[in-house]
DNA sequence: CTATGGCACGGATT
DNA sequence: AATCCGTGCCATAG
């Protein structure tokens, strides 16, 4: 890679060259293809090499040879991160990646891709042969909400296949990125969604009792009604409508649920995890496979045609060919530059944030940008920008901003939770605040009150009735 | 009197 | 330089 680097370089660096670097550095891996797309419009000294593929899989390299994964199948013994950059976005899959000659490379994703692309893509390395077209049967009749007004059995008609495969393939696509999406109603979608939170975080037990039966309370906020129903207090009821509201999302499409029905095309924008991570195998040790996205990374270079024609341009295209070498040298230089900061940042993000990644939410480990920063040699405002507005996608599927790794309380915050679900009667703060320095989080009372209003807790006294009254499960 | 929420301050983070 | 977050102090509710 440095070798490449050092091949291009034209011009000395000045500091508006760094000041790009710098600007890259915080966009998406979409944007950055954007901003690239432009620039090869604009630049007859850019170009589009062919893409180097894995000797194996097919798959799209940055660098020529036989890729990460699959040049290193049954490593176990390191818990050293691979990471790569990759040109594209898409999970990787040995042996079941494009076949090269139909791969097209002219017709990547769009950069803002439509609903139905995202999820396919999340889920694309579960669905078998004849999973396929259901799949693209169901995604295609999404309505704008992201709900599925179909009946089942009319598409397993259609496809000749069991319901049962059917609701199959419907529940991968539930599980994808917006969570519940292809649903059959508002209420699936709820339920979807509140079982999938409650893999990583307690939920109130009554919360999908509220869903299933309570719906048109619920919409209607009458939440005295919706308390005699669950048999519950008014107020713990309306904690139970608060929660609901503000962690789920009965129309998986919309972005955010509210008055605010402003139907904001933005927010309906889906954009790439930058950043993909998966566990090599499921052994103990693994290493973690750590895709960056980067689009053309690899494939964009400086023309050497072009290069070659300067000596003997015309005196008055000189300076013009001349800035235009500089340009694309420039954002080659540059992108190299990007990646390769990225690819240390992730390396050791990955290493301290092992434990958060395959086992969730209690094992974030409390880091900040700036020592981060320090490790790498690096300014903090480096890794700030490296950090802002990217994704990452978890080994189970879900995409989160890449801050969250950065998040200072989760640990102490889930601590939390986990006591308040597992006490036998409600604990006052500063209960809390004892059991939490014991286990060697060192927070302030008034610190605990914070959490547990952002975790939307009920304070104790107003838990007390919620523990006392029957202990129903759901 | 105890448990909480509000306000504001200082230090960390961005 | 602006912002966010944890915390202490104090008022208030129960």
């Amino acid at each position: 890679m440095l070798a490449q680097i050092q091949s291009t370089s034209i011009r000395p660096l000045t500091t508006a060259h760094l000041a790009q670097t710098m600007s890259l550095l915080e966009l998406t891996a979409d944007e950055l293809r954007q901003k690239i797309d432009n620039e090869l419009a604009a630049n007859p000294a850019l170009e589009l090499g062919d893409l180097h593929r894995c000797t194996v899989c097919h798959r799209p390299l940055s660098e020529p040879g036989c890729c990460p994964v699959c040049s290193q199948p049954k490593r176990v013994e390191t818990e050293e991160p691979i990471v790569f950059i990759s040109p594209r976005t898409d999970f990787h899959q040995p042996g079941e990646y494009f076949d090269s000659e139909n791969a097209d490379d002219d017709e990547w994703a769009p950069a803002i891709e439509d609903l139905p692309a995202h999820i396919l893509r999340q889920i694309a390395t579960e669905l078998t042969a004849s999973d396929r077209p259901i799949a693209a049967h169901i995604l295609t009749s999404l309505d704008e909400d992201g709900l599925l007004r179909l009946p089942l059995l009319e598409i397993a008609r259609y496809h000749h296949v069991a319901p049962s495969q059917i609701t199959q393939v419907l529940r991968l696509i539930q599980l994808a990125d917006p969570i519940g999406v292809g649903s059959g109603s508002p209420q699936e979608a709820l339920l979807v969604q509140l079982e999938v939170l409650a893999e990583t975080r307690p939920v109130p037990p009554l919360a999908a009792r509220a869903i299933l039966e309570g719906m048109d309370l619920l919409s209607r906020r009458s939440y005295n009604e919706l308390g005699r129903l669950l048999k519950i207090p008014a107020a713990q009821a309306q904690q139970i409508a608060q929660f609901i509201s503000e962690n789920l999302n009965p129309f998986p499409a919309r972005a955010h649920w509210g008055e605010t029905y402003s139907s904001n095309p933005a927010s309906l924008a889906y954009h790439d995890a930058d950043i993909i991570v998966t566990p090599l195998n499921n052994t103990p040790g693994t290493p973690l496979v750590v895709e960056i996205a980067s689009p053309y990374a690899g494939a964009l270079r400086v023309n050497p045609m072009f290069r070659d024609a300067i000596t003997q341009a015309p005196e008055e295209k000189l300076e013009q060919w001349q800035s235009h070498l500089d340009r694309a040298s420039l954002l080659v230089k540059c992108i190299q530059q990007r990646n390769y900061t990225l690819v240390r940042l992730v390396k050791r993000l990955m290493v301290l944030q092992r434990e958060f990644i395959l086992h969730g939410d209690q094992h974030l480990q409390p880091i900040t940008r700036a020592s981060l920063a320090k490790e790498l040699s690096v300014h903090e405002s480096t890794v700030s920008r490296a950090v802002s507005d990217k994704a990452i996608q978890m080994p189970n599927g879900r995409i989160l901003p890449l801050s969250k790794l950065f998040d200072r309380s989760l640990n102490v915050r889930t601590a939390m939770r986990q006591l308040i679900e597992n006490e036998n009667e409600p604990l006052s703060d500063t209960q809390l605040m004892d059991l939490l320095n014991q286990q060697g989080f060192s927070v302030a009372r008034r610190t605990v009150a914070k959490y547990r209003t952002i975790e939307g807790i009920l304070p104790a006294r107003m838990r007390y009735t919620s523990t006392k009254s029957p202990p129903q499960h759901s």
